[in-house]
DNA sequence: ATATGTGCAAATCTTTTGCAAATTC
DNA sequence: GAATTTGCAAAAGATTTGCACATAT
C-alpha cells in the first residue's frame, strides 16, 4: 500500500514534494452555487487556493491588506465562514503547536492527512487509498453520510528523530 | 473489514453502545511517571477517566466542584495540560459544533474515530483495524514516530438521513 | 525545608456580533 | 431600491498567567 507524502513548514520545504493533492477551482464553484462574488472574497478565496502554506486567519488578514488594506478581520472571518458552510475549504488545528487558532486550505479532491512534528514544526501531507477505504468502511458501517473527515497525526519526523532530542 | 461503534450525544444514548474502546488507568501511569497526584489532580483525573460523554473544561470544571467547591478553573486547565504532556488524554474538536471548546477523553489503548452528526449531535465512535493499518502504513512511509491520532469526521448520521432534513 | 500546586483576578488570544455606511444586483 | 456585504468597535468565549498563599514530600 503506497500513499503520497507532500512537504511543508519550517524544515519542510527542503523535502521534494511529490505528488500534491488535486486543487479545486473555487471561485467556479462558488458562483456556480450562486454566491455574490465581491471584490474582497476574490481576493481571500484567491489567497486561500494559491497558499502555498497553512493560513491561519491572521495571517490571511494580513496577506489579504497588502493588496486591500480596507479589508477587515470581521470580513475575513465571515468569508471564512461562508467557505466553510460551502465546504469548499478544511479547518485544522495542525496539533494547536502555536496557539489555539485554526488553519484553513482549499479542499482537495483527496481527502488527506496531515503530520504535524512536535519539533521542528514541519506539516507533512499524507493521501493513501487506504484513507480511501478506511472512509467507504466508516460509511457503510455506520450508516453516517461524511461531509468533512479531519486526520491529524503529531510525532516526531524522520529528520528530528536522527537529531535524537 | 469489520469496525467497531459506540454511540454517545444527544439521541445517541439510546443506540446499542457495543464493544467500548479498551480504557486505561490514568491514576497508576501518572504515579508511575513520577507524578505528583494530589487530591484535586486524583479528582479531576477520575471524573475524566469515569466519564460517560466527552467533557470539555467547563463541564469538567462543574463535576469536580461537586465534590470540591474550592476547585479552580486554572487548575483545571493546568491538569489538562499535564494529562496532555503526558500523553494521557486526547483532545477533541467534534467538529466544533458548539463553539471552539475542546473536548477531552482517557486515551484508550487503541486509537478511533468520532463520528459527529451535525443535525442531531451524537457522537459516535469507531474503531477499526483500518484504522491501524492507515496508521502503521503512515509510520512506515513517511518515516513519523506517531504520538497522536485526531480523526474527526462530521456528516449526516443514519437516523437524520431517514428523518429526510 | 524546599519544591510544587492552587486560588484569585486580570490578561491574552481568537473569534463573533450589532449597527450604520457602503456596495452589489 | 432592496438585499447583502463591510468596517468599526465592542463583546464574547476559551484559555493562560503572575503572584501570594497553601500543600506535599
Amino acid at each position: 500500500m503506497r500513499g503520497n507524502l507532500v512537504a511543508t513548514g519550517s524544515q519542510a520545504e527542503q523535502s521534494s514534494g511529490v505528488n500534491p493533492m488535486p486543487r479545486r477551482l473555487l471561485m467556479k464553484e462558488l458562483t456556480a452555487r450562486g454566491v455574490r462574488m465581491t471584490a474582497q472574497r476574490r481576493l481571500l478565496v484567491t489567497i486561500i487556493q494559491d497558499a502555498r502554506r497553512h493560513l491561519d486567519a491572521a495571517a490571511l488578514l494580513e496577506m489579504a491588506r497588502k493588496r486591500d488594506a480596507a479589508i477587515d478581520r470581521a470580513t475575513v472571518y465571515r468569508t471564512i465562514a461562508l467557505l466553510k458552510e460551502h465546504g469548499l475549504i478544511d479547518e485544522l488545528d495542525l496539533m494547536h503547536m502555536e496557539g489555539e487558532k485554526h488553519y484553513y486550505e482549499a479542499k482537495t479532491t483527496r481527502d488527506h492527512c496531515h503530520l504535524a512534528c512536535f519539533q521542528c514544526g514541519a506539516i507533512m501531507e499524507y493521501t493513501s487509498a487506504s484513507l480511501e477505504r478506511l472512509k467507504a468502511e466508516m460509511c457503510a458501517q455506520s450508516g453516517f453520510q461524511i461531509r468533512v473527515v479531519r486526520l491529524e497525526v503529531g510525532g516526531v519526523c524522520k529528520v528530528c528523530q536522527k537529531s535524537a532530542n
